[in-house]
DNA sequence: ACCTGAACACCGTTCAAGT
DNA sequence: ACCTGAACACCGTTCAAGT
């Protein structure tokens, strides 16, 4: 006869982005996510195929949040603005919990093809916005990408604490944010 | 009496250095490296205080061929030639040695005063064209911080495969260094 | 002065045995 | 159907003992 569980998937992701958020990726370990569940570890094997398929779970859930932020950040009365505000939403995002972000990029995360699928539509919002703005469709992608480069390597390096120079940090996004959307024309 | 020693620091790091191209850091560990220097693995402490230590001189080491290539590269008649070809030449070097790349941004890498200064070294070339751009010393440091996280954005992107919608990357790359240098003016 | 084997506390993972 | 203890192969690291 069955024995109750003890735990389920979602309670063991919701515990390893807690873990994640304290402590960071490399103490994201399975034993620690198993004892926080009351539960011996073998059990995770229940839930998990394996570690790999719990962190892609807490990277799916990771991406949906960031998705959300971007949306609810994204005010603004021109696509324009809306980019504007996409880009401090997505800063925000990513220094408020830079554990979260550092684990959507660690190395080949966008193999799995869920979580490509889940960073496709976490990148939504920015090309509804750059379609919006009218601009021929053969600049839509390279904008996009130059976009998403800048942001993501900027937040990187502010997370990493590569800013070692002094300045405000705060200005040289809003700078660097501000050419590339002048670029748009 | 001293035994002799059967290895070095310079060439556990090269040791190093191999195991990273081939499999990544994850499989850098003291183990396959003392194993490949036909050591035991205690013996790695008589060289290096810890793992921690030796991934810090595989990274000083790194950041000091990037910056040879970053040199090498930046061929032009003008700063703002020179900056266009420093911008490839560090594509490059990311793309050509995605494993040594990697390991320059892992988490809170640059916490180590050694690892930033080697840094700031790498960064020299590009600060040194920045300036003989002859623009305003107040936008030498925003520009500089644009230019690096747009590379250091989008070659990551790149070696994470995180480009997944077509179109020609070498041209996204051209396109978004170049929106930059105009912006110098 | 460097190398070694043995040991310790940790991993992720498997599996047979419990209920 | 899920949980468990025991086991396995791995880590990084320490340390006393060799030479």
């Amino acid at each position: 006869l069955p024995t109750p569980a003890k735990t389920s998937p979602p309670e063991l992701v919701e515990i390893a982005r807690q873990l994640l958020d304290a402590s960071g990726v490399e103490f994201l370990s399975v034993s620690a996510v198993a004892q926080r569940a009351g539960v011996k570890a073998p059990s995770l094997y229940k839930h998990f195929a394996d570690r790999a398929a719990l962190l892609r779970a807490v990277e799916l859930s990771i991406l949906a949040d960031l998705e959300a932020s971007l949306r609810a950040g994204m005010r603004g009365a021109t696509p324009k603005a809306r980019l504007h505000a996409l880009g401090h939403a997505y800063r925000a995002f990513a220094t408020t919990h830079p554990q979260r972000y550092a684990l959507l990029y660690r190395q080949d995360a966008m193999v799995d093809p869920q979580v490509a699928a889940a960073a496709a539509v976490a990148a939504e919002p920015m090309f509804e916005q750059l379609k919006a703005c009218g601009l021929e469709e053969r600049r839509v992608l390279p904008l996009a990408r130059m976009l998403t480069a800048f942001m993501h390597g900027f937040v990187s390096m502010e997370i990493a604490r590569a800013f070692r120079f002094g300045g405000s940090i705060d200005e040289a996004f809003e700078d660097g944010l501000s050419t590339i959307l002048t670029a748009i024309g």
